[in-house]
DNA sequence: ACCCAATCGTTCGGGCAACCAACGTTTGAT
DNA sequence: ATCAAACGTTGGTTGCCCGAACGATTGGGT
Protein backbone atom coordinates (compact mmCIF):
# COMPACT_ATOMS: atom_id res chain seq x y z
CA UNK A 1 0.00 0.00 0.00
CA UNK A 2 2.99 2.70 0.88
CA UNK A 3 4.64 1.16 -2.42
CA UNK A 4 3.06 2.79 -5.71
CA UNK A 5 4.58 6.43 -6.12
CA UNK A 6 1.55 7.66 -8.13
CA UNK A 7 -1.41 9.48 -6.25
CA UNK A 8 -4.48 8.29 -6.27
CA UNK A 9 -7.04 11.08 -6.09
CA UNK A 10 -10.18 8.22 -6.08
CA UNK A 11 -13.54 8.37 -5.56
CA UNK A 12 -13.24 5.65 -2.51
CA UNK A 13 -10.70 7.84 -0.45
CA UNK A 14 -13.02 9.48 1.56
CA UNK A 15 -15.71 6.38 2.89
CA UNK A 16 -15.17 5.78 6.44
CA UNK A 17 -14.26 2.50 5.82
CA UNK A 18 -11.82 3.55 3.74
CA UNK A 19 -9.98 5.81 6.05
CA UNK A 20 -10.33 3.19 8.89
CA UNK A 21 -8.79 0.09 7.05
CA UNK A 22 -5.99 2.39 5.74
CA UNK A 23 -5.23 4.23 9.45
CA UNK A 24 -5.60 0.61 11.09
CA UNK A 25 -2.96 -1.23 8.44
CA UNK A 26 -0.76 1.87 9.14
CA UNK A 27 -1.32 1.25 12.94
CA UNK A 28 -0.93 -2.03 12.78
CA UNK A 29 2.30 -1.76 10.80
CA UNK A 30 3.77 0.36 13.29
CA UNK A 31 2.65 -1.96 16.63
CA UNK A 32 4.51 -4.62 14.38
CA UNK A 33 7.59 -3.03 13.74
CA UNK A 34 7.54 -2.21 18.01
CA UNK A 35 6.67 -5.57 18.36
CA UNK A 36 9.48 -6.93 16.09
CA UNK A 37 12.19 -4.43 17.66
CA UNK A 38 11.92 -6.88 20.49
CA UNK A 39 11.49 -9.94 18.94
CA UNK A 40 7.81 -10.66 19.16
CA UNK A 41 4.68 -10.28 16.90
CA UNK A 42 0.92 -9.33 17.97
CA UNK A 43 0.51 -12.70 19.20
CA UNK A 44 2.85 -12.73 21.77
CA UNK A 45 2.04 -9.95 23.15
CA UNK A 46 -1.74 -10.81 23.33
CA UNK A 47 -0.57 -14.35 24.96
CA UNK A 48 1.49 -12.58 27.32
CA UNK A 49 -0.65 -9.95 28.79
CA UNK A 50 -3.39 -12.33 28.94
CA UNK A 51 -1.57 -14.66 31.02
CA UNK A 52 -0.37 -12.29 33.63
CA UNK A 53 -3.83 -10.90 33.66
CA UNK A 54 -5.67 -13.86 34.18
CA UNK A 55 -2.99 -16.32 35.52
CA UNK A 56 -2.44 -19.28 33.81
CA UNK A 57 -4.98 -21.76 31.39
CA UNK A 58 -5.09 -24.16 28.82
CA UNK A 59 -4.28 -23.49 25.45
CA UNK A 60 -8.16 -23.46 24.61
CA UNK A 61 -8.52 -20.71 27.82
CA UNK A 62 -6.06 -19.08 26.45
CA UNK A 63 -7.08 -18.36 23.16
CA UNK A 64 -10.26 -17.59 24.22
CA UNK A 65 -9.65 -14.71 26.33
CA UNK A 66 -6.80 -13.57 23.81
CA UNK A 67 -9.48 -13.89 21.01
CA UNK A 68 -6.82 -16.28 19.04
CA UNK A 69 -7.93 -18.59 16.76
CA UNK A 70 -7.51 -22.57 18.94
CA UNK A 71 -5.37 -23.65 15.52
CA UNK A 72 -3.24 -20.70 16.02
CA UNK A 73 -2.46 -20.96 19.72
CA UNK A 74 0.13 -23.73 18.70
CA UNK A 75 2.68 -21.98 16.62
CA UNK A 76 2.09 -18.95 19.13
CA UNK A 77 2.61 -21.41 22.40
CA UNK A 78 5.43 -23.01 20.37
CA UNK A 79 7.51 -19.55 19.54
CA UNK A 80 6.95 -18.27 23.40
CA UNK A 81 8.25 -21.73 24.91
CA UNK A 82 11.42 -21.64 22.28
CA UNK A 83 12.27 -17.96 23.75
CA UNK A 84 11.48 -19.50 27.37
CA UNK A 85 8.94 -16.96 28.04
CA UNK A 86 6.20 -19.08 28.61
CA UNK A 87 6.04 -23.01 30.16
CA UNK A 88 3.83 -25.83 28.62
CA UNK A 89 2.95 -28.36 31.31
CA UNK A 90 0.80 -30.81 31.16
CA UNK A 91 -2.52 -30.60 33.22
CA UNK A 92 -2.33 -33.20 36.31
CA UNK A 93 -6.14 -33.15 36.49
CA UNK A 94 -6.90 -33.59 32.88
CA UNK A 95 -4.50 -35.27 30.63
CA UNK A 96 -5.92 -33.00 27.61
CA UNK A 97 -5.32 -29.83 28.78
CA UNK A 98 -1.57 -28.21 28.85
CA UNK A 99 -1.38 -25.52 31.53
CA UNK A 100 0.62 -22.56 30.28
CA UNK A 101 2.11 -19.67 32.62
CA UNK A 102 4.39 -17.15 32.13
CA UNK A 103 7.93 -17.61 33.46
CA UNK A 104 10.42 -14.76 35.04
CA UNK A 105 11.54 -14.18 31.58
CA UNK A 106 7.93 -13.67 30.32
CA UNK A 107 7.04 -11.21 32.39
CA UNK A 108 10.22 -9.02 31.90
CA UNK A 109 9.57 -9.37 27.88
CA UNK A 110 5.84 -8.50 28.86
CA UNK A 111 7.16 -5.01 30.57
CA UNK A 112 9.22 -4.26 27.47
CA UNK A 113 6.55 -4.84 25.04
CA UNK A 114 3.79 -2.51 27.16
CA UNK A 115 6.80 -0.20 26.58
CA UNK A 116 6.88 -0.11 23.18
CA UNK A 117 2.98 -0.47 23.03
CA UNK A 118 2.56 2.90 24.45
CA UNK A 119 5.17 4.79 22.35
CA UNK A 120 2.78 3.19 19.58
CA UNK A 121 0.01 4.56 20.67
CA UNK A 122 1.51 8.34 20.92
CA UNK A 123 3.35 8.24 17.66
CA UNK A 124 0.07 6.92 15.85
CA UNK A 125 -1.65 9.75 17.50
CA UNK A 126 1.09 12.53 16.75
CA UNK A 127 -0.84 14.67 14.64
CA UNK A 128 -4.10 14.66 17.20
CA UNK A 129 -4.40 17.17 20.18
CA UNK A 130 -5.07 15.25 23.88
CA UNK A 131 -9.01 16.07 23.36
CA UNK A 132 -8.91 14.91 20.26
CA UNK A 133 -7.63 11.73 20.53
CA UNK A 134 -9.82 10.89 23.56
CA UNK A 135 -12.97 12.08 21.49
CA UNK A 136 -11.61 9.35 18.62
CA UNK A 137 -11.18 6.44 20.65
CA UNK A 138 -14.90 7.28 21.94
CA UNK A 139 -16.09 6.98 18.38
CA UNK A 140 -13.65 3.61 17.97
CA UNK A 141 -14.87 2.25 20.88
CA UNK A 142 -18.88 3.36 20.46
CA UNK A 143 -18.27 1.54 17.09
CA UNK A 144 -16.52 -1.65 18.49
CA UNK A 145 -18.90 -2.12 21.07
CA UNK A 146 -21.79 -1.92 18.67
CA UNK A 147 -20.32 -4.65 15.97
CA UNK A 148 -18.72 -6.86 18.15
CA UNK A 149 -22.34 -7.54 20.08
CA UNK A 150 -23.86 -8.19 17.00
CA UNK A 151 -21.49 -10.88 15.92
CA UNK A 152 -20.55 -12.81 19.39
CA UNK A 153 -24.02 -14.36 20.02
CA UNK A 154 -25.48 -12.14 22.19
CA UNK A 155 -25.96 -15.76 24.38
CA UNK B 1 -11.65 -12.73 16.17
CA UNK B 2 -15.88 -12.94 16.20
CA UNK B 3 -15.42 -16.73 16.71
CA UNK B 4 -14.24 -16.87 20.76
CA UNK B 5 -17.38 -16.85 22.39
CA UNK B 6 -15.57 -15.68 25.99
CA UNK B 7 -15.13 -12.17 27.25
CA UNK B 8 -11.70 -10.86 27.06
CA UNK B 9 -11.49 -7.92 29.59
CA UNK B 10 -7.93 -7.23 29.11
CA UNK B 11 -5.30 -4.65 29.32
CA UNK B 12 -5.04 -3.92 25.72
CA UNK B 13 -8.56 -3.22 24.80
CA UNK B 14 -8.69 0.26 25.41
CA UNK B 15 -5.44 1.21 23.10
CA UNK B 16 -5.98 3.35 20.41
CA UNK B 17 -4.58 0.54 18.19
CA UNK B 18 -6.87 -2.04 19.02
CA UNK B 19 -9.62 -0.41 19.02
CA UNK B 20 -8.57 0.94 15.22
CA UNK B 21 -7.37 -2.13 13.65
CA UNK B 22 -10.47 -3.99 15.74
CA UNK B 23 -13.09 -1.84 14.38
CA UNK B 24 -10.89 -1.64 10.94
CA UNK B 25 -10.91 -5.63 10.89
CA UNK B 26 -15.00 -5.06 11.50
CA UNK B 27 -15.16 -3.10 8.36
CA UNK B 28 -13.78 -5.04 6.24
CA UNK B 29 -15.56 -7.95 6.67
CA UNK B 30 -18.76 -5.89 6.02
CA UNK B 31 -16.95 -4.49 2.76
CA UNK B 32 -16.24 -7.89 2.05
CA UNK B 33 -19.74 -9.58 2.84
CA UNK B 34 -20.92 -6.88 0.53
CA UNK B 35 -19.06 -7.24 -2.23
CA UNK B 36 -18.78 -10.85 -2.45
CA UNK B 37 -22.80 -10.91 -2.30
CA UNK B 38 -22.31 -9.81 -5.54
CA UNK B 39 -19.34 -12.13 -6.21
CA UNK B 40 -16.28 -9.37 -6.13
CA UNK B 41 -13.50 -8.44 -3.68
CA UNK B 42 -12.14 -5.47 -2.93
CA UNK B 43 -9.13 -5.45 -5.37
CA UNK B 44 -12.24 -5.54 -7.90
CA UNK B 45 -14.16 -2.78 -6.74
CA UNK B 46 -10.71 -0.73 -6.96
CA UNK B 47 -10.43 -1.89 -10.29
CA UNK B 48 -13.44 -0.95 -11.70
CA UNK B 49 -13.52 2.69 -10.09
CA UNK B 50 -10.43 3.48 -11.22
CA UNK B 51 -11.04 2.56 -14.70
CA UNK B 52 -14.15 4.57 -14.94
CA UNK B 53 -12.22 7.52 -13.27
CA UNK B 54 -9.49 7.54 -15.33
CA UNK B 55 -10.27 5.74 -18.48
CA UNK B 56 -8.57 2.66 -20.04
CA UNK B 57 -4.84 2.21 -19.08
CA UNK B 58 -2.15 -0.12 -18.84
CA UNK B 59 -1.79 -2.74 -16.07
CA UNK B 60 1.06 -0.76 -14.27
CA UNK B 61 -0.59 2.91 -14.44
CA UNK B 62 -3.68 0.82 -13.06
CA UNK B 63 -1.99 -0.86 -10.29
CA UNK B 64 0.00 2.54 -9.50
CA UNK B 65 -3.52 4.66 -9.34
CA UNK B 66 -5.17 2.05 -7.46
CA UNK B 67 -2.54 1.21 -4.90
CA UNK B 68 -2.45 -2.62 -6.18
CA UNK B 69 0.75 -4.24 -6.46
CA UNK B 70 1.47 -4.77 -10.29
CA UNK B 71 2.13 -8.30 -9.30
CA UNK B 72 -1.51 -8.87 -7.79
CA UNK B 73 -2.62 -7.14 -10.97
CA UNK B 74 -2.57 -10.64 -13.24
CA UNK B 75 -4.89 -12.39 -10.97
CA UNK B 76 -6.89 -9.88 -10.59
CA UNK B 77 -7.80 -8.49 -14.19
CA UNK B 78 -7.89 -12.09 -15.41
CA UNK B 79 -10.73 -12.50 -12.83
CA UNK B 80 -12.46 -9.32 -14.50
CA UNK B 81 -12.16 -10.21 -17.42
CA UNK B 82 -13.56 -14.02 -17.10
CA UNK B 83 -16.31 -11.90 -15.89
CA UNK B 84 -16.60 -9.71 -18.99
CA UNK B 85 -16.13 -6.79 -16.69
CA UNK B 86 -13.29 -5.83 -18.21
CA UNK B 87 -11.25 -5.85 -21.47
CA UNK B 88 -7.47 -6.88 -22.13
CA UNK B 89 -6.43 -5.68 -25.22
CA UNK B 90 -2.63 -5.28 -26.83
CA UNK B 91 -1.51 -1.48 -26.94
CA UNK B 92 -0.91 -1.40 -31.07
CA UNK B 93 1.65 1.88 -30.03
CA UNK B 94 3.99 -0.28 -26.73
CA UNK B 95 3.67 -3.77 -27.87
CA UNK B 96 4.81 -3.88 -23.72
CA UNK B 97 1.52 -2.90 -22.69
CA UNK B 98 -2.20 -4.47 -22.19
CA UNK B 99 -4.93 -1.93 -22.21
CA UNK B 100 -7.65 -2.23 -19.69
CA UNK B 101 -10.83 -0.70 -20.45
CA UNK B 102 -14.43 -1.03 -18.54
CA UNK B 103 -17.06 -2.83 -20.26
CA UNK B 104 -20.54 -2.14 -20.53
CA UNK B 105 -21.33 -4.87 -17.80
CA UNK B 106 -18.06 -3.77 -15.86
CA UNK B 107 -20.23 -0.58 -15.42
CA UNK B 108 -23.39 -2.09 -14.04
CA UNK B 109 -21.04 -4.08 -12.20
CA UNK B 110 -19.47 -0.94 -10.22
CA UNK B 111 -22.94 0.71 -9.79
CA UNK B 112 -24.00 -2.21 -7.60
CA UNK B 113 -20.89 -2.26 -5.99
CA UNK B 114 -21.13 1.14 -5.20
CA UNK B 115 -24.58 0.79 -3.76
CA UNK B 116 -23.17 -2.03 -1.56
CA UNK B 117 -20.36 -0.21 -0.70
CA UNK B 118 -23.29 2.86 0.33
CA UNK B 119 -24.87 0.35 2.27
CA UNK B 120 -22.15 -0.81 4.45
CA UNK B 121 -21.02 2.62 5.43
CA UNK B 122 -24.18 2.99 6.99
CA UNK B 123 -23.83 -0.44 8.68
CA UNK B 124 -20.91 0.41 10.19
CA UNK B 125 -21.62 4.15 11.44
CA UNK B 126 -25.19 2.85 12.82
CA UNK B 127 -24.30 3.67 15.83
CA UNK B 128 -22.93 7.52 15.51
CA UNK B 129 -24.73 10.76 14.98
CA UNK B 130 -24.24 12.70 11.80
CA UNK B 131 -22.13 14.91 13.51
CA UNK B 132 -20.30 12.12 14.87
CA UNK B 133 -19.64 10.51 11.67
CA UNK B 134 -18.13 13.69 10.42
CA UNK B 135 -15.67 14.23 13.30
CA UNK B 136 -14.43 10.14 12.96
CA UNK B 137 -13.53 10.78 9.12
CA UNK B 138 -12.43 13.94 10.02
CA UNK B 139 -9.76 12.68 12.38
CA UNK B 140 -9.23 9.38 10.93
CA UNK B 141 -8.03 11.68 7.67
CA UNK B 142 -6.54 14.03 9.78
CA UNK B 143 -4.44 10.55 11.02
CA UNK B 144 -4.02 8.63 7.30
CA UNK B 145 -3.11 12.30 5.91
CA UNK B 146 -0.06 12.20 8.47
CA UNK B 147 0.94 8.71 8.33
CA UNK B 148 0.95 8.24 4.52
CA UNK B 149 3.34 11.51 4.34
CA UNK B 150 5.72 10.14 6.41
CA UNK B 151 5.98 6.98 4.15
CA UNK B 152 4.92 7.81 0.91
CA UNK B 153 8.76 9.37 -0.03
CA UNK B 154 7.63 13.12 -0.09
CA UNK B 155 9.68 13.50 -3.55
C1' DA C 1 23.18 2.60 -35.32
C1' DC C 2 23.90 0.71 -31.08
C1' DC C 3 23.67 -0.10 -26.24
C1' DC C 4 21.79 0.17 -21.74
C1' DA C 5 18.61 1.34 -18.45
C1' DA C 6 13.95 1.42 -17.66
C1' DT C 7 9.34 -0.29 -18.11
C1' DC C 8 5.71 -3.90 -18.68
C1' DG C 9 3.56 -8.16 -17.74
C1' DT C 10 4.14 -12.42 -15.54
C1' DT C 11 5.36 -16.04 -12.33
C1' DC C 12 6.59 -17.64 -8.01
C1' DG C 13 7.25 -16.95 -3.39
C1' DG C 14 6.68 -14.97 1.27
C1' DG C 15 4.21 -12.66 5.37
C1' DC C 16 0.34 -11.71 8.23
C1' DA C 17 -4.16 -12.26 10.61
C1' DA C 18 -8.08 -14.82 10.71
C1' DC C 19 -10.56 -18.90 9.97
C1' DC C 20 -12.27 -23.98 9.00
C1' DA C 21 -12.07 -29.10 8.80
C1' DA C 22 -10.52 -33.15 10.50
C1' DC C 23 -8.46 -36.38 13.76
C1' DG C 24 -7.05 -38.90 17.97
C1' DT C 25 -7.03 -38.48 22.85
C1' DT C 26 -9.32 -37.74 26.99
C1' DT C 27 -13.12 -36.46 29.84
C1' DG C 28 -17.63 -36.43 32.09
C1' DA C 29 -22.42 -36.97 32.28
C1' DT C 30 -25.91 -40.19 31.65
C1' DA D 1 -20.55 -48.55 29.25
C1' DT D 2 -21.33 -45.33 25.95
C1' DC D 3 -21.35 -41.14 23.62
C1' DA D 4 -21.08 -36.26 23.08
C1' DA D 5 -18.06 -32.77 24.11
C1' DA D 6 -13.67 -30.52 24.85
C1' DC D 7 -8.63 -30.42 24.04
C1' DG D 8 -4.48 -30.03 21.22
C1' DT D 9 -2.62 -30.65 16.77
C1' DT D 10 -1.97 -30.70 11.75
C1' DG D 11 -2.81 -28.91 7.52
C1' DG D 12 -5.16 -26.40 4.84
C1' DT D 13 -7.72 -21.59 2.83
C1' DT D 14 -8.56 -16.66 2.20
C1' DG D 15 -7.58 -11.54 1.41
C1' DC D 16 -4.37 -8.15 1.18
C1' DC D 17 0.30 -6.69 0.87
C1' DC D 18 5.01 -7.17 -0.60
C1' DG D 19 9.62 -8.78 -2.91
C1' DA D 20 12.73 -11.13 -6.44
C1' DA D 21 13.37 -12.51 -10.87
C1' DC D 22 12.79 -12.90 -15.88
C1' DG D 23 11.75 -12.27 -20.93
C1' DA D 24 10.06 -8.96 -23.99
C1' DT D 25 10.00 -4.37 -25.43
C1' DT D 26 10.99 0.45 -25.44
C1' DG D 27 13.48 4.89 -25.65
C1' DG D 28 17.26 8.00 -24.55
C1' DG D 29 22.12 8.94 -24.98
C1' DT D 30 25.90 8.92 -27.65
Amino acid sequence: MENPPEKTPATWESLPTWLLTQTASHAQRLVAEGFSSVGARGYHYRLLATLEEFGPASQAALGRRSGIHLSDMVAAINELTDRKLVERAPDPADRRCNIISLTAAGKRQLRRLEKRLAETQDELLAPLSPEERQRLTELLSRLLDHHSRRTRTPE
